[in-house]
DNA sequence: ATCGGTCTGAGACAAAAGTCGCAGACGACC
DNA sequence: GGTCGTCTGCGACTTTTGTCTCAGACCGAT
């Protein structure tokens, strides 16, 4: 059984009151993940809404050939799973947990009922699903007008809160949407421009302002 | 003053009632464009919501050297500038008349007072964005996964109800993410394979399964 | 210390996409 | 019919991206 306090960590709830937020945690469970497992599978369809409690979540959609492009990196606050379960259709893309993960599971017709009667958890979802579709326009934006040392730029600041990105190179060319020796030339090439340090596992961002220079550059 | 009647088109308000409808309607008004017209632009926020009556709306972003990537293309019952309305940041696309274009538009707060009221609106309009969420995955993997001529044969394919696309290379080319040129060479590949025959302004699907199958080709 | 797995560096090569330039074709409009 | 703008065809060339392959480095576990 989940305290409703354990739920005030979402804004999503945030219009709630605890009494609701009581019945609500009644509905609810929590799961753990260990890091590399699938959470939902592309093409499945859970019924289920996940909130993410700790951890970091993947979510990438997968080629035939086994590529995979990653359409966004969850932290905690962040739900996924919600398309899926608004228009019952199969889910577009895989979770899966790149650290220890903890969820919060919540069944969608439960939340479908929570809206009914408070309105505003319904403009609160709408609000969060809004930067969803904003996060894959820029996405698109990406692939469609900006090289890989573009957005390998990009996706180095972003990532690195601290100074450095923890992840291997196939794991950031797949964020890039390219294939690791592609990534790994683009990092070579901003490590001899001094921008940034290659490490095992991990980039070092050197010269942030340099990397905005790059994303700039093509502009 | 616009008759609750010609609200009833959209799926989105089939809980509404009557009476409630011709409140809405009283709030509403109706825009005319001529095509070419920019509807809404990318980085503006005008905090209204637009509802496509009549004609064909181009969604798309624009890279600063001109190039453009079609998001979507709405026609009669779908809607924009969701998005910005909801998160309140700007808009993210620039919305465009295709044709003659005919649109309801519906101030923000409006539409949040009446999910307010209605809270199977909400769910109706988590359902629309759903969908659109879905779309724009489907644009990314095709971008992240496919080849130009890939994506083409797919555009056409769902582009052309009836036989033929009504679009210049030009156009195909933004839709699929691409520059003239190219789509034009691929166009000519297509077309020497038998599978579509080109004109001005337009392509001629002649073999439907022959393009099913060159998308299924590279998987 | 050795072994196996993962991560990285790197070069040769192929293919896809994009750029540039230009000519011709078509349609609309005087 | 002539003119202009748009649409198209197409070749030469460059750049970017992707594929294949191999070797070495690092790390953890036995």
């Amino acid at each position: 059984m989940l305290a409703s306090a354990h739920l005030r960590i979402f804004r999503l709830f945030d219009t709630l009151n605890d009494a609701t937020l009581g019945v609500v945690a009644a509905r609810m469970h929590r799961i753990h993940y260990r890091p590399g497992e699938q959470i939902v599978h592309e093409g499945e369809q859970t019924g289920e809404i996940f909130f993410v409690e700790h951890g970091r979540v993947r979510l990438a959609c997968t080629a035939i050939d086994g590529r995979e492009q990653v359409l966004a990196m969850l932290r905690p606050g962040a739900s996924f799973n919600l398309i899926s379960a608004f228009d019952g259709q199969p889910n577009p893309a895989t979770a899966r947990a790149m650290s220890v993960v903890q969820c919060i599971v919540l069944p969608a017709d439960t939340l479908r009922m929570l809206i009914r009667q408070h309105p505003e958890l319904g403009l609160a979802l709408l609000h969060d699903m809004a930067g969803q579709v904003r996060g894959l326009v820029v996405l698109v934006e990406d692939l469609a007008f900006r090289s890989v040392r573009e957005r390998l730029a990009r996706q180095l600041l972003q990532d690195a809160d601290g100074g450095c990105a923890e992840a291997t190179q196939q794991e950031l060319a797949e964020r890039t949407g390219t294939v690791r020796e592609i990534a790994g030339r683009a990092l070579r090439q901003l490590a001899q421009e001094g921008l940034v340090r290659l490490e095992r596992g991990r980039v070092v961002v050197l010269d942030p302002a340099g990397l905005r220079a790059v994303i700039a550059e093509h502009a």
